[in-house]
Formats: structure tokens, C-alpha cells, sequence
DNA sequence: AAACCGAGTTTCATTTATTGGAACCAACCA
DNA sequence: TGGTTGGTTCCAATAAATGAAACTCGGTTT
């Protein structure tokens, strides 16, 4: 098994949906569920939200704990996400996640339309902010790049889910919520199909209120030259300044963009560098 | 076993570096080593880099790979810490980090100065910065936050490391690697004790050019009623624009800042919501 | 004050996953 | 063709994870 393949033929009907490989794929579970609550959250709170038992659960907390994955706050009792993460995620950020090939590009692009830009990647089935410029004040760190959103109602989402191979495309499916979050919030995998046929031959993606009302965006997907997925890319206004017509303009731009971002993408080599950081 | 707690009374004589909980924590080893190679790294690079017999850091490449906690490019065949770890950053940063505390005093004191700005935590004797404030262009993203950089020649790291409990000084200071940046740099752990007294004195501590030459910096430690140290705060400068006395001079200010972020920090209390994220 | 409680922690015999030496496979050289 | 490197798979030995139950410790209740 090829780790980074996407299986194709694998049993359509699996019952549970086979996470977890041994102990390390449970500790990261632990590490999930802690990052979904928001919040420090107690024993007796994961202890009910999860299926492992008490010891286990415990062992597996300590065991996280004392690795700096989580951090313990002794006197509130509480288990959040620890600074071990925000270490790693830098090495991710910089060289798995396309921003800092897509930077100059984003850069340009948010000065041509004055409007804020996002740079989206597809993570399990869900959208993965990994870059944003904001039209005016500076950027949002954190804030932005890392936060997730759903694929079925976002531009971006939506770009890259109407490129997708068959195979991955169901999976991705699959993972949708398909919550309505307004009343143009498509809410079946059939409107959402139709709509990225459309999307397809157009060759990018309007979300017109879809996910907040009063909020539009035109996204185009960023696509190896062989069609695989990169990411999407996305100009964002609202109904008060802007209408759909008014974001089609910028159309052009944006493909140049996108098209621009895969290019280097796909040219990009790692330097042959020797030298370590200094530690 | 608690663990958040700094066991003072562990033997204080054991040989190996005594990490490593099990499977876990091999995994986490594994993942570390990846990041730290900051570019994509290949099976035998690991290999050799490592003590992991082929087989089993071979299946730990495999879990993490298909925990997404790694990703694997086949053509190269080389892996990289995958985005899985940018969501779960996006989690650490929001809650257990000063970062979003700090923000609208950093905000304030970067304006009021003119200056870059740096937020930092302390990290396993290791400086982490979590945000930053470029007194001209936008934020640059992770590339900052999420970067460490080390302790005993920077403001920051002086500045925490000179309010820290003897026990855990002592851990931090033999992490440090005294390596000599600059002519300025403080290369033993006898000179960088005498420095942190004084700042420990003065309240403040100065990078005078021992990281980079031609950059000076003065940081102040944000600490809690308790004296506990949070983490830090530093307005930077170069020799071309300031000087150390000119640098003194926003002392009051930054002082100040540092005060208002832990009388914040130390207020705050996650509000009881009950809500989750809709996934 | 004694009994109770519930959250959190530890123990330990049982079960299970991890281990790693060795064999294997597939390219790529020479 | 035969050697070599780089990566993957096997499988018996082994070490680690498991989880039911017992325990501890503050704070309640009766």
C-alpha cells in the first residue's frame, strides 16, 4: 500500500469508517476531539464525548500531555491544544500548504481588486484556509490561515471539489454536512453535483450568499497541469458593494492567478540545501 | 502523576534524554524529525538520521502518512508534515496561546512605536513566536508565527528565561546550544546567568546585536500576579535607525503593554459556551 | 461526624499492537 | 548479467496498550 495513494478499489462498504491505525491514530483522535471544543475542556467531558474508556483515555492525555501536544492546566483541570502544534504547523504551513509559493501572486492580486483574497486547500473533505489578505486592515494570522470551513457552500470549496477525479470526489461528498446556511445554501449532493458540472465548463465557481448572506465570492481552482487539485483561490465582496456580473469581471484576473500560482507550484523544486537550522 | 506539574525530585541523573511514552511518542519523534528537515525528506534520510530500525519507521511513516499528520509526495518519494497539523495549530493558537489576548495591545504599542513587534512563548527552553507586528508591510503569516528561535541570544528568550523558578531555568538553560551568532553573543550559560540577573533587576532585558548584528531589541516578560512567566514582548530595532538608549526610552511603554497583556491574561476566563463547530 | 459521592488516578492480569531481523522486490547502475 | 541501493513486506518474539476494578481525595449530604 503506496501511502499516498488514493485507493481506489477499496470496499465500497466498509461499516465503521476505519480510522484509527493502532495507538498513534487514537492519541490523534484524542487530539481532534480536544482541538474541536474550542475551549480547555476536562477529563470527564472527553470522557463522555468518546468511546474509550476511562484508563485508556487517561493514559492517552498524559501521554499527549507530556509530549507538549496538549497543555494541562492544573488548577481549571483542563486539557487545550499545546504549543508543540503551532511549532509544527509552522513547518507544514511553509512547505506542504501552497501559500508561500502563492504569496507574490496573492499579494498582486489583492492590490488589483482591493477586495480580500483567500487561498484554500482541500483537507478531508473540508476547506482549509491557508492564506488571506484582507482588502484593508492587516492581515488575521491564525485567525485565518489554518481555520476550516465547508466545501458544499464556499467558492473555494467549491472550485475544488468540481475538479476532483470520481474517486475522491464521492469521498469528499461524503464528509459534507450539507447544512443550510442560507437560502441559497445548496443542501443535497444532487444540487451540489449540478453545480459543479456547471462550474467545470465554466471554470470557476460563484458563491452567491451561500454560506453568509450578503457575502459573494468568484474562486477558481488551482490545477496541476495533469488536472490534479491544488487549492482554489478566491476574491470575496459583498451584495452591498458588489453583485455577481461586477465579480465575473474579475474572472480573468483571478484564472491568470490561479494558472500563475500552479505554474510555480508545479516548477517548484526544494533547493538542494545541506545546512540545518541552527538548534 | 500530574501532568502538567514540574517534578522537582526526579532523578536527577538519567542517562538517555528519557523522552519517548511509547508508541506515541516515537511517532511524535518521527514527525519532529521531519519537520526539522524543512523541506521535503526522504525513507533513507530519515533512516539514517535516526535510530528506528527500517521496518518500524517505516510503519510509523505509514500511520502518520495516513493520519494526515504527514503528507507523501510519490513521484519524489519524500514526505512533509501534512495539513492535518495547520488545522490543529489553528486550534492551539486560538486558545492556548497569548496571541489573541495580547492582539489589541500589540496592535496598540506597534502603532504607538513604529517598530516590528514580537510576541513570544517559551517552548521547551526553545523561543516561539506567536505573533509579530511589521511596522510596515502586512503581516507575514506563519512564517512568523510558529518559528522558534533560540533563547539565550535573543530578547524575548533573555527576558522569560531571566523569571524563570531555578528548576526550570536550569532545564532551559541546558537546552540552549550557546552558539556564538554574532561577537556580541552570550556563549556560556555562567555569562547569560550574570546578563539575566541584571535583567531580572532592571526589569527588561536588551538584545544588544547577539543574534544578528546591526539588530537591537529591547523585550520585557509578561508575567502573572504570581510571577509565573507567561511569555514575552520585544520591540526591535536596527543599530542604523536606534540605539540602545533610544530603545530604553520606550521601555515605560512597552512595560506597560506587557502589563495590560498579563493583567488580561489572567482575567480571562473562556466563556461558558456550549455551542460546537459546525462540522 | 460519619457516610457518601463523583471526578480523577492507579493497579495489574490480559490482550493486542509493535518490533525488527531477514527476506523480498524493483529500479538503477556498471 | 550481476551487483547495489532504496524501499516494502513477513512473522515470531516482545513490549506496550488495555480496561475493569480498586483507590484517593475534596467536597457534600444526612
Amino acid at each position: 500500500m503506496r501511502p499516498g495513494a488514493g485507493e481506489d478499489e477499496m470496499n465500497a462498504e466498509d461499516p465503521a469508517p476505519q480510522r484509527a491505525d493502532g495507538t498513534v491514530g487514537k492519541a490523534l483522535e484524542v487530539l481532534d476531539m480536544v482541538a474541536d471544543f474550542e475551549r480547555p475542556v476536562r477529563f470527564s467531558e472527553l470522557l463522555a464525548a468518546e468511546r474509550f474508556p476511562k484508563a485508556t483515555l487517561f493514559r492517552l492525555l498524559q501521554t499527549l500531555t507530556s509530549q507538549g501536544m496538549l497543555s494541562y492546566d492544573p488548577d481549571r483541570q483542563s486539557y487545550a491544544p499545546g504549543m508543540r502544534l503551532v511549532r509544527l504547523a509552522h513547518s507544514a504551513w511553509r512547505q506542504s500548504s501552497l501559500a508561500p509559493i502563492a504569496r507574490p501572486h496573492v499579494d498582486r492580486l489583492a492590490a488589483q481588486v482591493g477586495e480580500t483574497v483567500h487561498l484554500a486547500q482541500l483537507d478531508n473533505g473540508q476547506v482549509l484556509y491557508v492564506d488571506k489578505r484582507n482588502a484593508r486592515q492587516p492581515v488575521e494570522m491564525f485567525s485565518q490561515a489554518g481555520k476550516i470551513g465547508p466545501a458544499h457552500c464556499t467558492g473555494v470549496g467549491k472550485a475544488m471539489l468540481a475538479f476532483l477525479e470520481p474517486g475522491p470526489l464521492e469521498d469528499a461528498l461524503a464528509r459534507q454536512s450539507f447544512h443550510r446556511f442560507t437560502d441559497h445554501t445548496l443542501t443535497s449532493a444532487k444540487a451540489l453535483k449540478a453545480d459543479l458540472a456547471r462550474i467545470r465548463a465554466r471554470g470557476y465557481a460563484f458563491d452567491d450568499e451561500e454560506h453568509e448572506p450578503g457575502i459573494i465570492c468568484l474562486a477558481a481552482p488551482i490545477l496541476t497541469r495533469a488536472g490534479r487539485v491544488l487549492g482554489a483561490l478566491s476574491v470575496t465582496s459583498t451584495t452591498e458593494r458588489m453583485n455577481i456580473p461586477a465579480l465575473e469581471a474579475l474572472a480573468p484576473g483571478i484564472l491568470q492567478t490561479a494558472a500563475a500560482i500552479a505554474a510555480d507550484a508545479e516548477s517548484w523544486r526544494f533547493p538542494e540545501q545541506d545546512k540545518r537550522g541552527g538548534r
